[in-house]
DNA sequence: ATTCATGTATGACGATCATCCTATTTGATG
DNA sequence: CATCAAATAGGATGATCGTCATACATGAAT
């Protein structure tokens, strides 16, 4: 590499931190390459020189959201109390009104689905790391994280704010 | 109308079904609007005889779709242990392998959160009147709705059959 | 200083798709 | 039977967007 091979992967990161937020923010049907590029501060036309395909780009995405996810959930669960201090701000409006800052399954669990096996394997192993991160019986864990994605995903489905605080509030409630 | 009335009306339901299977089997964005009129046994050109936009038609295809679901909750509700026989087959491997015949709010819900303020308001008034026909405490009721919709969404977003599995029974032991 | 593989910018291509246009067909109505 | 608004078919249009081609810039290596 005769460019300098720190600032090109400081690039390439930005892309993929980039492209994981507006990913969130609105879907990856709903963004282009080009936007993603300019994000990052250059233009479309380098992108092929980082990434193959905007499919390469979204499984890139969706490994690096469920890493900061795996963050959030180690550091939480490493202090005392810490599962009802994750999912109080899980399940916070906070969480629910900022997507591209949030989790990845609750933004795009459902178009992974129907996206390449590389995306799909990168929600996979973030999803077993999480699980394990969260210790204790692993039934419950599973059965904690369904309820918490579900609830935001219809919180933000909901356009009505009482009622979406009220699903917040209520799976808040019966998971303590 | 000089076309007969009721053919019309058929075949607008008839559009609007075909819709809503294919749009919980790829998304909204995945589907295009000559595909739904080919699958009603129409031409797209006819397409705008019977709706104001493709937007007008995923608010179509929601309502009609969660009338199913509302529908599928009351004649479960309806019988003895009906809480159960629901959680059941709403976490079975049949209904995460069907999307097109199952919940729309488990293959939905995101793109929805990003669709229009019609579309939107046909996802909350579906999840309100299945509340309602859940009955009980309406706490317990959002929770097992949210607690569902999450393992759905999950089982289906993984690609290890046994993990998937696994997240639809741990999630089913929970609501027992 | 010269070289040259790696990145980058700009523009173009080709495919897809929602939407519109126009001509044609339908059958209820009078 | 004649009429004509409603519905349909088939094609055109215009916009969007992923991807590629070409030319240029960069700076590490020699």
């Amino acid at each position: 590499m005769r460019y300098p091979a720190q600032e090109t992967a400081e690039k390439h990161d930005r892309i993929v931190e980039e492209a994981s937020r507006l990913f969130r923010e609105r879907g990856f049907e709903n963004v282009t390459v080009g936007e993603v590029m300019k994000a990052a501060g250059l233009t479309h036309g380098a992108f092929y020189a980082h990434f193959k395909s905007k499919e390469d780009l979204q499984a890139a995405a969706v490994a690096y959201g469920q890493g900061i996810s795996l963050g959030s959930v180690q550091r939480a669960y490493g202090k005392k109390g810490g599962e009802a201090a994750y999912a109080g701000s899980y399940l916070s409006p906070k969480h629910r009104d900022n997507p591209g800052d949030g989790c990845t399954m609750a933004t795009l669990a459902q178009e992974i689905s129907r996206s390449t096996p590389e995306a799909r394997e990168a929600l996979e192993k973030g999803l077993q790391d999480i699980l394990s991160a969260m210790g204790g019986d692993r039934k419950d864990a599973i059965y904690r994280s369904a309820a918490m994605i579900g609830a935001v995903v219809l919180a933000r489905a909901v356009q009505n704010k009482p009622f979406s605080d009220e699903i917040l509030r209520s799976v808040h409630e019966r998971l303590d």
